[in-house]
DNA sequence: ATTCCACAGGAAGCGACGGCCC
DNA sequence: GGGCCGTCGCTTCCTGTGGAAT
């Protein structure tokens, strides 16, 4: 191949997409389409801010991809606009608590968002409180605070966060602060303490999930500006949004599904047609679990190792006490530490939330409680990334021994 | 009705690390 | 450099439990 086609053939593939980046989750479109009642009602909730005012405090619940954080951001940003017009110091702050866990760290990233000069760690948390406390009463102003995510930091030290902002306030001269909490759970609040729960839900909203025609109109908003309209074929966006809403109304689904069949149409140099789309459905998951695994601490790799090599040659679901066993023999044999059976235990129910593997706890009456365990993803690829990783590289065909289950020799 | 297995999973806390402060 | 602080991965110790077997 010669060096100057190199740029020829990228060139004549750029077929398919008018602007890609539209179909990101990331982008936040001017319009919501079937979002206008709970946009204005967050909007009638968040109008004092305007009049400096504090607003009430919201919870906003649903689903992934129920266009909660689109939402919100897209208040967020209407609100700042209109009030750099009215002359009124109102600013919004998001952050996800998913990423930015724990108070300290909350704390942390607010008083950054006012300059503050706040060190990773180091610093006693009360001492970036009273930052936080003194950047926001610098001046009059509204401040509401966006907690994306707000399930994954309760239950850590996430109650005194909240427990704290909500009642940052009453610490404020000149500033006001309003929090708005967005949730995947809608049964988060249930184990949070009281005082909070009232201060926090003084107004629920609720984004129910999307429908197959809703999700329709979405995709057709979107690709639209997105997508080159002879490319096109007319069954591929209904089929995006019935698999969409067969995965709980998930819009965000929808909208990968659209991108990755355009990229797959886009490589063969066609239009994107329903295979694509079925292919897209295949490799978003593949995608997703293969950069999951690859980046897996070590430990977790091997107990996932273990799993594999179990269930390969035992073709039925297993408990912890088998994988731990294994475990404990292949760790030996690669030279790796051993880790408690406590741990190993943590470690499965890691990767059961990573969707990589199926743990279930159950009860075998006699013969004790505990979880059963398989794969729930395809397990070729896996293994291969798995030996990717230099350290597990001597597992390479071993086989495990597997000791006698009482049971079939009774 | 009781017993008892094989764990689940909570609580506490340890040591290392990266960072602050003085 | 010494004394703290927050975070992480981990261990130790622990109490709790669904339901087959008795």
């Amino acid at each position: 191949m010669g060096q100057s086609s190199i740029f020829d053939k990228l060139l004549e593939e750029k077929t398919v997409f008018k602007n890609k980046e539209i179909l990101r989750p990331s982008y936040t479109p001017k319009e919501l389409p079937h979002r206008k009642k709970q946009v204005n009602e967050i909007a009638r909730i968040l109008v004092p801010a305007l009049r400096s005012e504090t607003p009430s405090n919201i919870l906003i619940y649903g689903k992934t991809g129920t266009g909660k954080t689109v939402a919100a951001k897209h208040i967020g940003r209407e609100l700042e606009e209109k009030g750099e017009e009215l002359k009124v110091n109102c600013s919004v702050i998001y952050l996800n608590c998913k990423v930015v866990d724990t108070q300290y760290r909350v704390l942390a990233h607010l008083a950054r968002h006012f300059d503050k000069d706040v060190p990773l760690t180091g610093w006693p948390t009360d001492q970036v409180y009273k930052d936080l406390r003194d950047a926001l009463d610098e001046r009059k102003r509204v401040v509401t605070i966006m907690l994306d995510e707000i399930d994954k930091i309760i239950g850590k030290s996430g109650d005194d966060i909240l427990y704290n902002l909500s009642r940052i306030n009453s610490d404020l001269e000149r500033a006001k602060v309003s929090i708005i909490g967005i949730s995947n759970d809608l049964k988060f609040t249930e184990d949070l303490d009281p005082r909070i729960k009232s201060s926090l839900g003084e107004e629920d909203i609720i984004f129910p999930p999307y429908n197959a025609d809703q999700l329709r109109d979405i995709l057709t908003q979107r690709a639209k500006k997105s997508i080159k309209e002879k490319v096109l074929e007319d069954e591929v966006i209904p089929l995006c949004a019935a698999f969409a809403a067969q995965e709980h109304g998930d819009a965000r689904r929808a909208l990968d599904l659209l991108r990755v069949a355009g990229e797959l149409a886009e490589k063969e140099g066609e239009r994107i047609t329903e295979e694509h789309v079925r292919k897209a459905q295949n490799k978003i998951e593949i995608d997703r679990v293969v950069e999951v695994v690859r980046t897996l601490p070590t430990q977790s790799k091997l107990v996932l190792m273990t799993i594999i090599k179990l269930y390969e040659t035992k073709n039925d679901s297993l408990t912890t006490g088998e994988v731990y066993e294994t475990y404990k023999e292949l760790s030996n044999h690669i030279d790796i530490e051993t880790l408690t059976q406590r741990r190993v235990t943590d470690l499965i129910s890691e990767l059961d939330m990573l969707g990589i593997v199926n743990a279930v706890v159950i009860s075998k009456g006699r013969y004790g409680r505990t979880k059963e365990i398989s794969m729930s993803v395809p397990i070729e690829e896996i293994r291969e990334v798995l030996l990717e990783d230099y350290r597990l590289s001597g597992l390479e065909g071993y086989k495990p021994s597997i000791q006698s289950t009482f049971d079939n020799d009774v």
